[in-house]
DNA sequence: CATCTGACCTAGT
DNA sequence: AACTAGGCCAGAT
């Protein structure tokens, strides 16, 4: 199936970031590069960032806390509201965060293009 | 207007 | 196995 539309265009890549990110269930976390790979451009997972900035005005809210980068390092913590710190958001799930990464990742890693 | 940077990742050497 | 370079694309300087 194809809940996702064309990836080539810029402004519905930022639709299939969002929606593939709400998609994450609670509790578990996802990549940039696994999202930019389920849309088809695994080498866009730049893009996938810069798309997450804009997440904040949004709705219904993207979980943005939920995407981290390969190494399951919280590398956007720094860009997110003071009041809603990212690691807080994840601990909160019952994700466990230590010194910006998340621990035991691999396990809790969610794959969009394996499990949807 | 040209250049660099950035919530990154894969591939090639 | 470690390192370098390339790719994506929009905003900032």
């Amino acid at each position: 199936m194809s809940p996702v539309s064309d990836p080539l265009r810029p402004a519905d890549f930022a639709s299939d970031v969002f929606e593939v990110v709400r998609v994450v269930p609670k509790g578990r976390v996802t990549t940039y590069g696994a999202v930019a790979n389920c849309l088809g451009a695994k080498k866009a997972s730049r893009r996938v960032g810069w798309v997450l900035n804009k997440s904040f005005s949004v709705a219904p809210a993207v979980p943005a806390h939920r995407v981290v980068n390969r190494l399951g390092q919280l590398t956007g913590a720094m860009h997110f509201p003071k009041d809603r710190p990212m690691a807080s958001m994840l601990e909160a799930e019952g994700v466990q965060v230590q010194d910006a990464t998340v621990v035991d990742f691999k396990a809790l890693f969610w794959d969009p293009m394996t499990e949807l």
